[in-house]
Order: C-alpha cells, then sequence, then structure tokens
RNA sequence: UCCGCAGUAGCUCAACGGUAGAGCGGCCGGCUGUUAACCGGUAGGUUGCAGGUUCGAAUCCUGCCUGCGGAGCCA
C-alpha cells in the first residue's frame, strides 16, 4: 500500500511502501536507522542485520544522502524514533544512489546555501517556510473570496510605471519600450469600477539598489481594490484580512511554526482592531523619543522600528503629508496637505507590510495631480477614463507577501519567504 | 550609490611575517537503538585576482572582483 510520511500513523501495524529520500543514516555494524524524508514528513526506517534478506541489507548500506528510493516496511510507534513512528524496513528499491550531496548536515553560509537554492528547499526548516507561504497566500484569497473579491490580475509587461518614483526593468516590446510591472494597481482600480471589489496577485519588480532585508528584487504583491470604500472601511477590510492569514496559519500550520521555533504567543494577538496613529501623532512620539525628525520627512528603518516596537499588533499610521505620497491619493477634506492614507507597519521591525489608501475620484483634481507630476495623457489618459465615466470613490491598498510571510515566520531576511530569490546581485539559481 | 566587514580543502573555520591545519562531508574499516551517532585510517590546497614591500607573505601595502551586514528607497 502507498502511504505520505504524514499520514503514517493512519497505518501503524500495516505494510507501506513510500517514494523517498535518504536524509541522513545512522549505522552500527548490525543495525542501520534511515532518516527519510517525502516532502510531507521525515521518518526513521530501521534494519536489523539479520532481520532482513542481505540483499536489502547491502542496498541500505549503499544509499547516501539524497539518494532516492522506494522503501517498504511495516509502521510502528515506537517513542526512541524521531517523529514517534518508524518504519521497520522489509524491502527497498534504489531508484538513484545520489553523488556526493554539497549540502552538508551542519552550518553553512548564506552565500553557499543561496547558490544551492535548489537544494536548499529539501530542507526542514525551508520546507516549513514554503507551506506557510501557501498558505499565507490560500488564507488571503479564502478571505477576499468571502468578501466579496474577485481575482483580476494585471499584466506584467507594462508601457510605464505606476508611480514614476522607482526604478523599473526595461525591456523591448517588438519595437516599444516596455517595463516589468511595479505594481497593479492602476488596473484594479478599472477592475474595482468594472466588478466592484477586484484582487489582483502576482510579482512585481524594482530595479531598486536596495540591500536590506526587507528587499527583494522580484516580490509578489496582492493588491485589493474596492469601489465605494473610503479610508475607515478601508483599515478595516486590511486589519481583517492581515489577521485572517495569521490565524489560519497558526491553525493550519502548527507543526511549521514548530519547525522553525516561532513564538506562537506574539502571533495570537493579531486580531482586529489595529491600533492607528496618524502621522501627527507618529512625528510626536518619534520626537519625544529623540529623533530627529520633522513634519514633513518620511521615516526611515530605524523609526519604523521604534514604531513597531511601542505596539503587539500591526500599526496604522495615517494621513501623511501629501508631497510624500504618491499622486493618486485622496486629500483629506478637513486638511488637503494630507492624504486619506495608511501604512501598515508589522511588529517585531519587519517594517512596512501595507501601503494603501482611498484614491482620488475627481477628475479635476486628478488632473490637477498630472500636471504637478509631469504624467503624460498618452500614458495616463485610460487611468482619467475611471474618472470622467461614472467615477465613484474607491480605495485599495498593496500587501507585501514575503515581508508578510517573513513575519509571521519570524526570519531575518526576505529571502527565505520566497522560493527562489531575485536580490541584487543575485539572478541564480 | 554610500558606510562597515569578510574571501584559506566540497562545507564551517584556525593559522595573523618563518614548513598551510582541524572538524564535518567523501572513501576504507569497526560497532545491535542511533538522534547533526560514535571510534580508527585515508585522500583532498596556485590561501579570490593583479601588482608591491621583504631574505621570506595566507599574514603587511595598493588596486580590482565577489559576497555579507547596514543606510537611502520601498512592500
Amino acid at each position: 500500500m502507498k502511504a505520505t510520511i504524514s499520514q503514517v500513523s493512519r497505518h501503524v501495524g500495516q505494510a507501506v511502501t513510500i517514494g523517498c529520500w535518504l536524509y541522513n543514516k545512522r549505522s552500527s555494524g548490525k543495525i542501520q536507522f534511515l532518516q527519510l524524508r517525502d516532502g510531507t514528513g521525515v521518518i526513521q526506517g530501521v534494519l536489523v542485520k539479520n532481520e532482513v534478506p542481505e540483499s536489502v541489507w547491502e542496498a541500505a548500506n549503499r544509499l547516501t544522502q539524497e539518494s532516492s528510493l522506494y522503501v517498504t516496511g511495516t509502521v510502528r510507534e515506537d517513542a526512541r524514533a524521531p517523529g514517534g513512528y518508524e518504519l521497520a524496513v522489509q524491502d527497498i528499491r534504489i531508484i538513484q544512489i545520489a553523488e556526493p550531496y554539497p549540502i552538508a548536515l551542519k552550518e553553512h553560509g548564506v552565500d553557499f546555501l543561496m547558490d544551492h537554492r535548489h537544494l536548499w528547499i529539501r530542507t526542514p526548516r525551508q520546507n516549513a517556510i514554503l507551506r506557510i507561504r501557501a498558505e499565507v497566500f490560500r488564507a488571503a484569497q479564502e478571505w477576499l473570496n468571502q468578501h466579496g473579491f474577485v481575482r483580476m490580475d494585471a499584466p506584467i509587461l507594462t508601457p510605464t510605471s505606476a508611480e514614476g518614483t522607482t526604478t523599473l526593468f526595461h525591456t523591448k516590446y517588438f519595437d516599444e519600450d516596455a517595463y516589468l510591472s511595479q505594481s497593479g494597481q492602476l488596473y484594479a482600480e478599472a477592475g474595482a469600477m468594472a466588478l466592484g471589489r477586484v484582487y489582483t496577485l502576482g510579482p512585481t519588480f524594482r530595479a531598486e539598489k536596495s540591500k536590506t532585508r526587507r528587499h527583494l528584487i522580484e516580490f509578489w504583491m496582492l493588491e485589493p481594490e474596492a469601489a465605494f470604500v473610503e479610508h475607515e472601511e478601508n483599515l478595516e477590510i486590511q486589519e481583517q484580512l492581515v489577521s485572517h492569514i495569521v490565524q489560519s496559519v497558526l491553525k493550519n500550520c502548527a507543526r511549521e511554526l514548530a519547525t522553525l521555533g516561532r513564538d506562537t504567543a506574539k502571533l495570537e494577538k493579531v486580531v482586529p482592531p489595529f491600533p492607528r496613529m496618524t502621522y501627527d501623532e507618529a512625528i510626536a512620539f518619534l520626537q519625544k523619543q529623540g529623533h530627529a525628525i520633522e513634519w514633513g520627512e518620511d521615516f526611515g528603518a530605524p523609526e519604523e522600528t521604534a514604531l513597531a516596537e511601542a505596539h503587539d499588533k500591526p500599526v496604522f499610521i495615517t494621513h501623511y503629508p501629501a508631497k510624500i505620497k504618491a499622486f493618486y491619493m485622496q486629500p483629506d477634506p478637513n486638511r488637503p496637505e494630507v492624504v486619506l492614507c495608511a501604512d501598515l507597519i508589522a511588529p517585531e521591525g519587519y517594517g512596512e507590510i501595507i501601503g494603501g489608501s482611498q484614491r482620488i475620484h475627481d477628475p479635476e483634481l486628478l488632473k490637477q495631480r498630472f500636471a504637478e507630476h509631469g504624467l503624460s495623457m498618452e500614458a495616463y489618459g485610460w487611468y482619467l477614463d475611471l474618472r470622467r465615466y461614472g467615477t465613484v470613490p474607491h480605495s485599495g491598498f498593496g500587501l507585501g507577501m514575503e515581508r508578510t510571510i517573513a513575519w509571521i515566520c519570524g526570519l531575518e531576511h526576505v529571502r527565505e519567504a520566497i522560493p527562489f530569490p531575485r536580490m541584487l546581485y543575485r539572478l541564480h539559481p
């Protein structure tokens, strides 16, 4: 009977066959312990020399780290085995004897591991992170689907920049210039006018020479956008979505979080409502702490961390000065020098995981912003059309998936939160 | 782009002006309950590259390359 290691507890006393790789082997003269992994988990296979045919014993002897095989054995509970269950091996069918494996069962440097990322992901820790990543994507879409959001993805090849601030990856589109998308937001706004509530989910590209633990060149962003949603409701959507993601991981990935040694008490606190601070309050708070920051300046990493450390949940910073935010953000009607926006800063120093805002829906004001920012009508005319034909108040936000995953997993660097990270000076593998 | 740190065996590191070493991994052998098992043996090096100082350079100096940590920018 075929089985996976994760389901082995259902087969106690039965003989099962598992397709697997040898993760590690410990042997004495007459007993061998095979640590076997199949992607779903690890189980220990046990062979006693005088209890198995000579050919099976010899086959086990030949196995090297990461050799592939089908193993057949009887499942039994044993407290001495890692995982609590072990396999009394009866038969081994070798698929391949692996060449000497580069990743040893000991510490390695980051550079070496990144060069071998295609093999590194086989280790339990990376396996746990990738499973949590999948759960984050699943849970986010689950919540959005349950709340009327329709997935509507944006193009990756685009003719222009969404915000005009960050450096874009340039490429050719036959005879035209094209750029890799740095945001799906403008397209999501078009979608919201068509479908009411939409979200885009896909890779985005920033050709920034950023070299910190929070940056990737290629990263995944989830960008919900909703018609008839104004600033306050936008924040409620965000805190519910983020809470649902965190609680889903706690519920469905307990084993993976344990593998990572994550302090789950900190994650359990992540439920609505999240604290809110205005930009004004944040500046006052930081100045009181001795940070050299003036009204009108954006926060740097030390300021973000200080704001995060003052709270044990993600915190919204709202109402930034218009001049340090994107052109499409709706001014506060009571205070036009600030905009109806919010950044969500994750706890524990993981930085900004969401940037969002209510969008300008008045065509005349948007035209004025185009002029102020030097945006051409050729490139952005279609975006203005959204305001010419039945404009409505609407809001949206972008959630950085890798930063969210890094925070939930407690990683030191976002590079482990994506299967094959693209970073400054690293394109391979 | 700027600031700081580092490149020595497949990997992790030591040697810091005087013969280049250890552990792990590999290979050979031993061990009946191992938990990154353990024990013995063995192979494995143009010390990132180029120049300079010196009787002598892995070690000191200069330049370059590569990586790491941080900043700015951002999610």
